[in-house]
DNA sequence: ACTTGACATCGTAGCAGTTCCTATGTAGTA
DNA sequence: TACTACATAGGAACTGCTACGATGTCAAGT
């Protein structure tokens, strides 16, 4: 293999987009973190580093990812976007209390590659993506005293 | 078993809420529905036959019926909530074309739940509720000349 | 290296969905 | 029937997202 660096480089240029020092900081980012960062926390995370940033770019830029296949949107509770370098089948864990977005560890995509089989065979329709989220309190918040209720939906 | 009118009136009473036409009204259509409607569609329904009701009563009443459990937010792409009376496990189908939201029939309990104990099992979570969504094009949208992509994210 | 056109960025204005505020109204209890 | 805590209506305010137009810049081709 050869160099590291360069790596968005490389899949802007390989999704057809033009490499420009604001869509390489974003990808960057996106790729090194696992805090599912909305829009408005990548641009408070880059805007010191790039004083110039808009955050219409951010916007426009995740757009431009995500259609392009580099990114996935996830949906939650709070109606706010959230993106994800990892486009891999894994399950979401959102904290009720913090708001923060995990990942579930172990290997799921079986499970979840199980249920895509079932649901596409029991309906007629042309599916695309799926999500699978789990809300809760992550050990934090649930140390610090949040209410123990029972099970609800699923 | 008694009556089936005045289900709805016995539900908000066992939930420690007062029964007001526009609450009645509002969890009447939400159990006689499965169009999963936002919190828009419901006023715009309703708003024929109670000339006086008031888009904010119909939020604040969603909201307490969440909060008690006898309805369910979904959360989905487009940042709109959606509502759902039925809390029971099942997975939903999210159409790109129109917006429509179904349910998957056929019995995917079994796996949900199974779903549910991986995960609680692989975290340290206190979870509370769980959300699958599939997203694609409905039987509808798809003969009209939707383009057939492969399939993306999981 | 320079030119050049298509594409990207920025700032701002606009929009839709949701929440906040408060005066008025009413359900349920005694 | 009278009272009070809770619910409603209306509108203002807030938030996240999108649209628009002027300016800037990447990269292909000379
Ligand atoms: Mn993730
Ligand atoms: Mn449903
Ligand atoms: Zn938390
Ligand atoms: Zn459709």
């Amino acid at each position: 293999m050869k160099r590291a660096a360069g790596a968005e480089h490389e899949i802007l240029r390989s999704a057809g987009l033009r490499v420009t020092p604001q869509r390489v900081a974003i990808l960057k980012l996106l790729r090194g973190t696992r805090a599912h960062p909305s829009p408005e926390m990548v641009y408070r995370e880059l805007k010191p580093a790039y004083p110039g940033l808009s955050l219409n770019t951010v916007y426009q830029t995740l757009h431009a990812l995500e259609k392009a296949g580099v990114l996935r949107r996830i949906s939650m509770e709070e109606n706010v976007y959230r993106f994800d370098a990892n486009v891999a089948p894994h399950v979401h864990l959102v904290c009720r209390g913090c708001g923060r977005v995990d990942d579930c560890n172990g290997d799921l995509e079986p499970l979840l590659e199980h249920l895509g089989r079932e649901v596409a065979a029991r309906c007629a329709w042309d599916i695309r993506a799926q999500d699978s989220c789990f809300y809760g309190y992550c050990p934090g918040c649930r140390s610090e005293g949040k209410p123990p209720k029972p099970r609800e939906e699923v």
